[in-house]
DNA sequence: GGTTGTGAATACATTCACAGCA
DNA sequence: TGCTGTGAATGTATTCACAACC
């Protein structure tokens, strides 16, 4: 509710402020804004292939989801579509990267350089999609000078400033399990908005603080569920 | 329902037998899977910390979720519980455990050894949780015969074979999105049961085949939402 | 004709609340 | 007393089905 209100007191124009006006008394469940960023990139290829206009059936085949379910979601934000034709794909986009907020940009800090840390930092898929890690920090003082890429490690004593000076929001957790939840919260502490965990712990955050977490093994113990018994 | 029956084919003793009886008409619900890992980690660290019983109430406290829904997760797959006191914890990790399908070892292939193919081979994290990268692939011939630790690169060509031979049953893909449906098929038609895909794209798979997305950039996006109204 | 947007209907997930038991 | 396990009740999410429109 307070999202929404807060989403409504932002919009820019008369036209976009009638088309959410039906969403203002109701919370848009969490699994719809799940599913709005894989929206934005199928769009993004289909962009890439020159298509213009697309239904939300051809969404859905795309997608493995009915079009139904399409329609429902992109109608707690507004009216996009045209009857009979469908919907105008760099429209749509543009409109849902608005609602995502990733029509911005994006600063992030990493703790914890190790394997993973570094991994993380050399990955090349954030930066395109405008979420620039400008900032690293690690417990181990012997760590602080080294340079990565173009990024100086600091110590985790100097996360304040830093948070502070370069407006940085989001914070990349990448040290091991048992330091996970001290750095969380020293993080928060200094104005972190949004934790982005790869420390295979589930930590605690208060409900203010949004938290994602990355976690492949146990992506994988859930799918051996369904795969034992197929052997 | 396929999956439960074959979950009751395969038990071993009455006890069992008689526990979960009562799950026989009843499909367990996807999100009560996903949620099992995470018992068992919490429940693992609770090991570590020497305590040996626990109830849903304490549980709930340190997972953020409510002592109902965790008696009910558990209902779907027996009564592992006793009234008054709670869970004993090496009981309850061991009967998810074998729940899960963890209980025993499992073999994946790499597919793709840039950058973050390398970096998941390296992840310290699957092994000792009993899932081992034993094969790495890679359409580029010329990293064919690369070691990366004690795993030499092959060819495409080699998938069929070595899948059979090593008797591997989970496909782990790092390979840039275009190629991502291609080399997923391929492991399909081989035999693989599940994917594991660090592709930032949404491929199509048959419904017995049992894929994961690992995407830190969706989970960035979806965080945004909440955050862009609180700057 | 084709397709959206959306109330109503259905299906699913969570929480309640309490009988039954240690 | 304290806690589990579970039907019933509530709350959420998905799907249906159709009026409105291009």
């Amino acid at each position: 509710m307070a999202a929404l209100f807060l989403l409504v007191g932002r919009l820019t124009n008369i036209q976009t402020m009638l088309r959410n006006r039906h969403t203002n008394h109701t919370e848009v469940p969490e699994v719809v804004v799940l599913r709005l960023p894989i929206y934005v990139r199928v769009l993004n290829q289909l962009i890439d292939q020159g298509t213009d206009v697309i239904s939300s059936h051809q969404l859905g085949e795309l997608l493995q989801m009915t079009p139904a379910q399409i329609r429902k979601d992109l109608s707690y934000f507004g009216r996009f579509g045209k009857q009979g034709r469908g919907y105008n794909i760099e429209f749509l986009m543009e409109e849902l990267r608005q609602i995502l907020g990733i029509d911005q940009a994006w600063k992030a800090c990493l703790v914890g350089v190790g394997r993973l840390g570094r991994a993380i930092i050399n990955y090349p898929g954030f930066s395109p999609e405008g979420f620039e890690i400008v900032a690293a920090f690690d417990s181990d003082p012997a760590q602080s000078g080294t340079m990565l890429g173009n990024i100086t490690v600091q110590e985790m004593s100097e996360v304040p400033d830093t948070i502070k000076e370069r407006d940085i929001s989001i914070g990349v957790v990448a040290v091991p399990s048992v330091e996970a939840q001290g750095v969380i919260n020293i993080l928060i502490e200094h104005g972190i908005k949004g934790i982005l965990n790869y420390a295979p712990v589930a930590p605690q955050v208060p409900s203010h603080i949004i938290m994602r977490n990355i976690d492949p093994v146990l992506s994988l113990q859930s799918m051996t569920f369904y795969m034992k018994d197929l052997l």
